[in-house]
DNA sequence: TATTATTCCTACTTGTATAGTAGGAATGGT
DNA sequence: ACCATTCCTACTATACAAGTAGGAATAATA
């Protein structure tokens, strides 16, 4: 399960949106998330291109989620930065058997980070307890 | 969950050797599992180095598993291939509550992994609803 | 309308890892 | 002596990740 510092970053930059009740700057995302501070536009822009995040231009502009933060999945933002794999090459026959059990594991991966909402990460900051419950369902 | 190509050629070559019930030479390994030549000398003698087969060199030479199949994790072959990850970088303190999710996925990968040997795989070539009942106990 | 702070966009640079290849030395059977 | 094999170091080529550069577009404010 790899995680690209591109992917860390906008996890982190959703977190603090998600935390926020109003439009805030690219700028104040980068000190928060220590995110490098044109790195950071770049991702925002990636982000807002792909509907999870709206913007306004000018002196006040801003940034905000697209949605509520309990609709928004982790899995829904690291599709986003880590884009769509490109369709492994085509298997060994002979190690075919393998293919089941990477399927397994990316379901299981893929189910959980479905499951999870930034809603959910905001919540554990303050009650550590709250993510331990969200694999039982 | 990154499957590099070394670590997928080198799991297909341990598989090879498990189906094997004697000594086996790479050329053969490279050519049943669709492996470069070369690559898989390299790869054979990585694999030799960490103790997971053993070999013969001169003419009918060749490579076996250093134990039984069923006493070899996939997980034996993947650390070795994949190595050690170099301790991911210091964690943003705002984006904290992500690590516990990333702990919670490697885990589960790294329980599965260990726990499904190559007689499994092998196993499941010939019957397969074996891998299927791995995940229970 | 000029100024200024912000988002927006393309393209570039640089570092690191992956996937292999090259050339040959060492070994062991015949 | 010969030959087939494993063994070993080092090299190359490509792709991707991480981040930077330069500036255009937009919008609030004076």
């Amino acid at each position: 399960m790899r995680i690209s510092a591109r992917t860390q970053y906008a996890l982190g930059a959703m977190l603090a949106l998600a935390g926020a009740d109003r439009p805030v700057h690219a700028e104040w995302i980068a000190g928060s998330q220590e995110i490098p501070r044109r790195f950071c536009d770049n991702i925002l822009l990636q982000l807002r291109r792909a509907g999870l995040i709206r913007s306004q231009r000018g002196p006040d502009g801003g940034y905000w989620l697209a949605r509520p933060a309990g609709d928004i999945a982790l899995a829904d933002v690291i599709r986003v930065t880590e884009g769509v794999e490109p369709a492994a090459r085509p298997f060994p026959a002979a190690a075919a058997p393998l293919a089941e059990i990477w399927d397994r594991l990316r379901s299981h991966e893929d189910a959980l980070l479905s499951e999870i909402t930034l809603a959910d990460v905001v919540a554990s900051g303050t009650h550590p307890s709250a993510l331990a419950q969200q694999e039982t369902h």
